[in-house]
RNA sequence: UGGCCUAUGGUGUAACUGGCAACACGUCGGUUUUUGGUACCGAAGAGUCUAGGUUCGAGCCCUAGUGGGCCAACCA
């Protein structure tokens, strides 16, 4: 098929009508503007895939914009960061922007907007103008300041700047409608004064500007052609447009907002706020811990930039509500990592393995395949010697032969290496399984070719050889919390469902290829999971993160308890179908092509026997623009009265529903009624 | 006494101009496999919030209702 439409989402909908309505693609110009107030989280991800998404699409400039206008939040460090998660996350930006380097062309916008009776000092507490500004459900009402003079309003708004008044004095604001419904249009603030130093501007300033009065006006400044951002910004896109009204030419491109909905994952919480709390009452090691939804914390945890990207591009774009699920993230860094990650072994819960019939001191190097997912990723040489560290996990002195792993008297392979046969067990004075020994198939060495190393053997370990194995750090991560939505519970706080267990440190046994691993290389653990290099890992000592786990349908199918052997449940199912079924069938039967209708309606009479008369009844009070299904419920009933020779007036509501069926409009209808 | 947004399987997103509701994740089976991974095959799961209307035909258009979200920071 050449028809391969792929659908847009609204928005490159948006930019797609304005395309074929004037716009120039050289018009086209998008911006992430992020407050340098915290750390990037996955949320912002799918904002910035969303607009430096449609800047690679159309080959369109997208700018960095930092809304750095209130000096007591922002910091440096954190526009540095962000400026590190965009550029690792891969996208490019035209150009890094600061609204404070607007200020200047604020103020003097601002001061036309005095003289033109559009903008005034106002000088109550905040308080009071809360009280004036009303309720959603009730309009405003003016301030005694709201008609002052522009001659007055000119020279307190310049000695505001000039920082002859404290902070609270007075306030510049916008002359709008005390009474609109939209609250944000009763007369908003535009200015406040602030003695604070400015990470950019210094002591410039001591008047800034509030985020309505900048964002729009910095989107016109850069000739921002689409500025996106999230559904709590649509009531402010009135306002958006009020000001951008005051200082718009009519001569260049007329920015406009739109918005769509943010990004929600289970499990976890997404407000910086939020955030931040966990960083600073130490819950969590930092914004970059691996356990964060930040960007920074997914980075240090194992994540690819890729993955991130495919992530946010699965999710989609829509104006509604949404949580995603996690496993649609792990489903993403999985993909990635498979085709990617180097295998090796590691033994993360040790119990020693003795191979008896193996020679004392003998040392042999086997090959392992780097990647079987990628030909091209070569090998490497694992050593093997007579006792190795296999995971406790996978012996068990008797199971049921849905257990595949080592047990005494049956065989398994060890990767890469020979199959063995469990033989006995050592256990100590309590009882816990000290050592293991088995023999081992001399002539089954992996690759070798023989006939041996081909046999079928069910089960295959990884294991690392004692002598030879390097100790690391390994850190387990789980979610952060218990709960599917920490934040979602108003009468609880969200610490209250941290998970205690999200993070395990353990020490692990790894094979000595990974003795000069770098930080952030990336490797799968055989059969464990996906890992990388952390942070803290030096020459000495090597500490490595668990990213994922790999999908495991064998503990998926362990905790179930034996009950349920039985049947699943097809007596309910059977039940269910003749309705059901014919529920199916009719529900378009009213726009089937005729040949299919009648095929479908012989069908649906067949079904109708098995029906109960409660359930004929059911159709009768079918929603009257439902004709499909009401044409299913005549048939059914007609069919139902036959099967079980009665008469239709005998059927109580059943005229009645013929009688409305006969008198509709539709003549499908009609007819199947009058059979 | 309000205004705005929104409603499609468990989750998320599609369905172009109205024409037998699709894709992905997840779930459950099966095949392959020197990772209980991967890959491949299959299944279950939605009467598209409700009620009216327009139409030969509505998830899509119109009206009303209902549910959910957002709006009363000198935050962004």
């Amino acid at each position: 098929m050449s028809d391969t439409h792929k659908s847009l989402n609204f928005l490159e909908q948006i930019v797609e009508d304005d395309l074929a309505n004037g716009y120039t693609r050289e018009q086209l110009r998008f911006r992430f503007p992020p407050e340098p107030n915290g750390y990037l989280h996955i949320g912002h991800c799918k904002a910035i895939g969303i607009s430096f998404g449609l800047g690679e699409k159309y080959d369109a400039p997208v700018n960095l914009r930092f809304d750095d206008t209130n000096p007591a939040k922002e910091e440096q460090e954190y526009v540095d960061a962000i400026k590190e998660d965009v550029a690792w996350l891969g996208y490019k930006w035209d150009q890094v922007c600061f609204s404070s380097d607007y200020f200047q062309q604020l103020y003097d916008w601002a001061v036309e907007m005095i003289k033109d009776g559009k903008a005034y000092v106002d000088s109550q507490s905040s308080e009071v103008m809360a009280e004036q500004k009303g309720t959603p459900t009730q309009p405003g009402v003016a301030g005694p300041y709201r008609d002052r003079s522009v001659e007055e309003n000119l020279d307190l708004f310049e000695r505001m700047k000039a920082g002859e008044f404290k902070e609270g004095a007075h306030v510049l604001r916008a002359k709008i409608d005390m009474a609109d419904p939209n609250m944000l249009m009763r007369d908003p603030l535009m200015y406040r004064i602030l003695h604070k130093d400015h990470h950019r501007t210094g002591n410039t300033w001591c008047i800034y500007p509030m985020y309505d009065w900048t964002h729009g006006e910095s989107d016109y400044i850069e000739q921002i052609s689409h500025s996106l951002c999230s559904l709590e910004f649509k009531p402010h896109r009135k306002l958006y447009d009020w000001f951008l009204d005051q200082v718009y030419t009519g001569k260049d491109l007329r920015t406009k907002q739109r918005e769509f909905a943010r990004l929600n994952l289970n499990y976890t919480i997404m407000s910086k706020r939020k955030l931040l709390r966990l960083v600073e009452e130490g819950v969590v090691s930092g914004w970059d811990d691996p356990r964060m939804p930040t960007i920074s914390g997914l980075r240090r945890r194992g994540y690819t930039p890729m993955a991130l990207r495919k992530f946010v591009e699965t999710v989609g774009v829509a104006k509604r509500e949404n949580v995603i699920d996690v496993s649609l993230l792990e489903f993403n860094i999985r993909q990635d990592l498979n085709k990617t990650a180097t295998r090796v072994m590691a033994v993360l819960d040790p119990v020693k393995l003795v191979i008896t019939n193996y020679p004392e001191g003998k040392e042999e190097q086997l090959l392992a395949d780097n990647n079987p997912e990628d030909s091209n990723s070569g090998t490497h040489e694992v050593p093997f010697s007579r006792e190795l560290y296999i995971e406790r996990e996978d012996f068990k002195e008797e199971a049921s032969n849905k257990y595949f792993r080592l047990t005494l008297g049956k065989e398994v392979r060890l990767k890469n290496a020979y199959i063995i046969k469990g033989e006995s067990v050592v256990k100590d004075a309590s009882g816990a399984i000290k050592e293991i020994h088995c023999t081992y198939d001399p002539e089954s060495r992996s690759g070798s070719g023989t006939e041996a190393s081909k046999r079928n053997v069910k089960g295959t370990l990884h294991w690392v050889s004692i002598q030879h194995a390097v100790k690391a750090e390994v850190r387990l991560y789980d979610r952060l919390f218990n709960n599917e939505s920490p934040d979602g519970h108003p009468e609880k706080d969200f610490m209250e469902f941290l998970n205690p267990e999200s993070l395990k440190v353990i020490t692990g046994y790894v094979e000595p290829f990974l003795a000069n691993a770098k930080v952030g290389d990336r490797f799968q653990f055989q059969r464990l999971g996906y890992f990388n290099v952390d942070l803290d890992s030096t020459a000495d000592k090597l500490v490595f993160n668990r990213t994922v786990g790999l999908r495991d349908s064998w503990a998926k199918q362990k905790p179930k308890p034996q009950q349920n052997q039985g049947q699943p449940k097809p007596q309910q199912q059977q039940q269910a179908s003749a309705l059901s079924t014919i529920n199916k069938l009719g529900k378009k039967l009213a726009n089937l092509p005729e040949e299919k209708r009648i095929a479908t309606i012989a069908d649906i009479e067949k079904h109708a026997a098995n029906l109960s008369e409660e359930e004929v009844k059911g159709f009768f009070n079918t929603a009257a623009k439902k004709v499909g299904t009401r044409m299913a419920g005549i048939v059914s009933l007609y069919a139902f009265a036959k099967a079980h020779s009665k008469e239709i007036s005998s059927i109580d509501g059943a005229e009645e529903f013929v009688q409305k069926a006969l008198e509709d409009k539709n003549e499908l209808l009609q007819e199947v009624a009058s059979r």
